[in-house]
DNA sequence: ACTCCGATTGGCT
DNA sequence: GCCAATCGGAGTA
């Protein structure tokens, strides 16, 4: 089992997405350590990419895209979820993938509790959802995911059998071309 | 100061 | 399938 350096993630955002697809999120809180593999996410580039949150430059929020890659970008949104994003490209370019959904394999039990659901596949299978499961709020916005010990993504060797691509269309609020990413045929991708 | 609205979810029809 | 909840960020003035 090997943490992700700096190196994997300073890299073209549309590069770095497909391949966080079979690693480990590994979370640790409360005694407990968290672990769930990565099955689907989504590419958010710079100024190119009108969905992107840093399609309009810098702002307080989004300042952490800009920042090197490697890094935990955290935010708020509709008033309920937080939301979890490794950044990427180097220091100065903005980027981002956002973890949009995991398979529980470790301390599902405390998962469960934090979620308030026993169904395995509700656990953490949206944006939303994993991020309650795993206890991720923007307390951990901007930590460096190369070197903590709270949060951190690793590589255990597993291989991903096929990895699909839906660069959706049609978001609400408009048209917008996503760069989604996910692992064919496995039941904790969201939907 | 004010308005608009979203990288979502869960509940109800 | 439809829609309310909920609030901070971002844009406008």
């Amino acid at each position: 089992m090997r943490r992700l350096g700096r190196r994997f993630y300073e890299r073209n955002t549309l590069e770095v997405a497909p391949q966080l697809l079979g690693k480990l999120l590994v979370r640790r809180v409360d005694g407990w350590e968290l672990v769930g593999r990565i099955v689907e996410v989504e590419a958010y580039r710079g100024r190119d990419d009108p969905a992107s949150h840093a399609s309009r430059g810098m702002t307080p929020r989004n300042q952490v895209m800009f920042r090197e890659g490697g890094l935990a970008y955290v935010y708020f949104t509709y008033g309920n979820h937080y939301l979890f994003n490794v950044t990427t490209e180097p220091r100065g370019r903005p980027g981002a993938v956002l973890v949009r959904a995991l398979e529980p394999i470790a301390g599902v039990e405390y998962m469960m509790r934090n979620r308030g659901t026993r169904d395995p596949r509700l656990l953490t299978s949206g944006p939303g959802r994993l991020t309650k499961a795993l206890k991720i709020d923007k307390r951990l916005n901007g930590i460096d995911l190369t070197t903590s010990n709270e949060l951190f993504i690793a590589d255990d060797g597993y291989v991903v059998e096929r990895v699909a691509r839906s660069p959706r269309i049609g978001v609400s609020g408009g048209t917008r071309r996503k760069w989604r990413f996910y692992v064919e045929g496995n039941p904790y991708v969201s939907r």
